[in-house]
RNA sequence: GGCGGCGUAGCCAAGUGGUAAGGCAGAGGUCUGCAAAACCUUUAUUCGUCAGUUCGAUUCUGACCGCCGCCUCCA
């Protein structure tokens, strides 16, 4: 039974789709203004990806929306600073951001809507807000009405009497007039002719933050949908706000189930740019780190925790990762008698079992990847007594495409065509060694590891892969 | 000040009211011409500290210490 811990509730609650077999979610995408960092990229990356193929796991029909926010304080002064429009600004970070998810081994979200592309819808949504008595007109901008939405701070469960107080130095600095300090902006006017701006019927401007999120997910996936979810830095304000607009705006209830990743933190630290520790995903794969052993470490710790993420790990799991590579191509290459072991179909058996109970636990990834290690000894051991039979080889090797369908940390299946001049040396070396020349036989072993081929003799004959692959 | 999370072996960590998954690193071994890979053994009498509840707590409660996050546009 899938279980989701909905911060709504503040609870673990069973997973039930509005609608049997189809789940709709939307996912908090990023705000294109640079490259996204590994912490963007274990919210909007691994953490929307293990979802979104867990639940087609479980065999659901999948509508899974992610935004893109191309519109914002940052992106306007960003893009003036570089003399480009909006839209050349942000292009560059948006083709980064398939680039970055399609390295890291993410599938695509089916819908990207992005912000600028959806400005009347956004308005036609304050229109409601308006008529409904939510909104007001305050110097040209038009701004929330929390007073108006009584369930205000049903997400956050924020406390604005004692909240107020100790923080009060980081309130109400907002140079717009509101009605309560809490307010937040719906539409902002433009403040400066030559600033990114719409002409609408509620003057020139552009959207707040909030407002898209709801627009866009109302249009994608109804008024009430199932899971949405984001990075827990935006439970206050703007998953908050976004309920209080939706939810005004319809009388219905807004998302069902919202989910929320924790933070990664860089060797025990906050990741900033001042402290040093700032990664992004290219600056990591530009120095040589496995992508997919990235993914693995942004997938070794639950989402609901925070995940310490240190280079010293990361090589770590470079070595995890290969070793899956090699299990795999050794149960893909093994030449196993006809037959079954009742003792291999248990321990697939079990391993299903673990793999799948623990990402029904609130996608407990740690579990499913004990599940796999402890498969991979199972089998390994087998190989190397025998005691693996065809039906058990074909058996697994469907498993983990199974459980690589929901991880994808198998990597590419390597191994194309055998470089005929790899495999000359090869044979050479195989010649000397029947020879028993195994000076020449080091010889030309060393000369493959020095560009790069390792060599493995092995029960089947000589396996050889690219290092680090 | 308000709200929330965390503190488990050298490192990263899962987890449970009944006696500690997994990965990396280390040590020894099997296999091998030697390697590599794989496998085996080994590495926490103990889960921040101190009390309490309980037959029994790392797991529940309280206090304390330490760390992290959110508190108006940050994943």
């Amino acid at each position: 039974m899938l279980r989701f811990h909905n911060t709504l509730s503040g609870q673990l609650e069973e997973f039930r789709p509005l609608r049997e077999g189809e789940v709709k979610f939307y996912f908090c995408g990023p705000t294109v203004w640079d490259y996204a960092h590994i912490g963007n990229f274990r919210s909007i990356g691994v953490f929307g990806d293990t979802l979104r193929r867990y639940l087609k796991f479980k065999g659901y029909r999948v509508t899974h929306v992610m935004n893109v926010t191309d519109v914002d304080d940052r992106i306007i002064e960003r893009s003036q600073q570089a003399g480009l429009s909006l839209n050349d600004y942000t292009a560059k970070y948006i083709d980064a951001l398939w680039e970055d998810f399609d390295a890291l081994g993410c599938e695509r979200p089916d819908i990207v809507p992005r912000a600028t592309d959806h400005i009347p819808e956004m308005v036609a949504l304050i229109d409601r807000l308006t008529e409904g008595g939510h909104a007001y007109r305050s110097d040209d901008s038009i701004y929330f009405r929390i007073t108006s939405f009584p369930d205000y701070g049903k997400l956050s469960k924020i406390n604005f009497a004692g909240n107020i107080a100790g923080a009060s130095e980081r309130i109400d600095t907002d140079k717009y007039d509101k009605e309560d300090a809490r307010d937040f902006a719906l539409w902002k006017s433009a403040r400066s002719p030559d600033e990114a701006a719409w002409d609408a019927h509620i003057g020139r401007g552009r959207p707040g933050w909030h407002i898209e999120c709801s627009a866009m997910s109302m249009k994608y996936l109804g008024e009430t949908f199932d899971i949405h979810a984001g990075g827990i830095d935006l439970v206050f304000p703007h998953h908050e706000n976004e309920i209080a607009q939706s939810e005004a705006a319809t009388g219905k209830p807004f998302a069902r189930y919202w989910l929320h990743a924790e933070h990664l933190k860089v060797e025990g630290e906050t990741m900033s740019k001042s402290k040093g520790n700032y990664f992004t995903f290219r600056d990591l794969v530009g120095r040589g780190f496995d992508p997919v052993a990235i993914r693995y470490a942004l997938l070794s710790v639950p989402f609901r925790k925070q995940l310490n993420f240190t280079l010293d790990d990361l090589r770590g799991h470079e070595k995890t990762v290969v070793s899956l590579r090699d299990f795999r191509a050794r149960l893909i290459e093994a030449r196993t008698e006809p037959g079954t072991n009742p003792v291999m179909r248990a321990a697939a058996a079990r391993a299903l079992e673990e793999f799948e109970s623990g990402l029904d636990d609130d996608l407990n990834t740690s579990v499913a990847l004990a599940a796999i290690h402890n498969l991979k000894r199972e089998v390994n051991k087998a190989l190397d007594s025998c005691e693996m039979y065809e039906d058990d080889r074909v058996d697994i090797l469907n498993l983990i495409a199974r459980f690589d369908s929901v991880l994808n940390i198998f990597g590419m299946p390597e191994r194309g065509l055998l470089d005929a001049e790899i495999q000359t040396l090869i044979d050479e070396r195989q010649e000397a060694r029947r020879r028993r020349d195994f000076a020449r036989a080091d010889e030309v072993r060393d000369q493959l590891l020095a560009r790069g081929i390792i060599l493995e003799d092995t029960r089947d004959g000589v396996r050889w892969k690219r290092r680090g692959a």
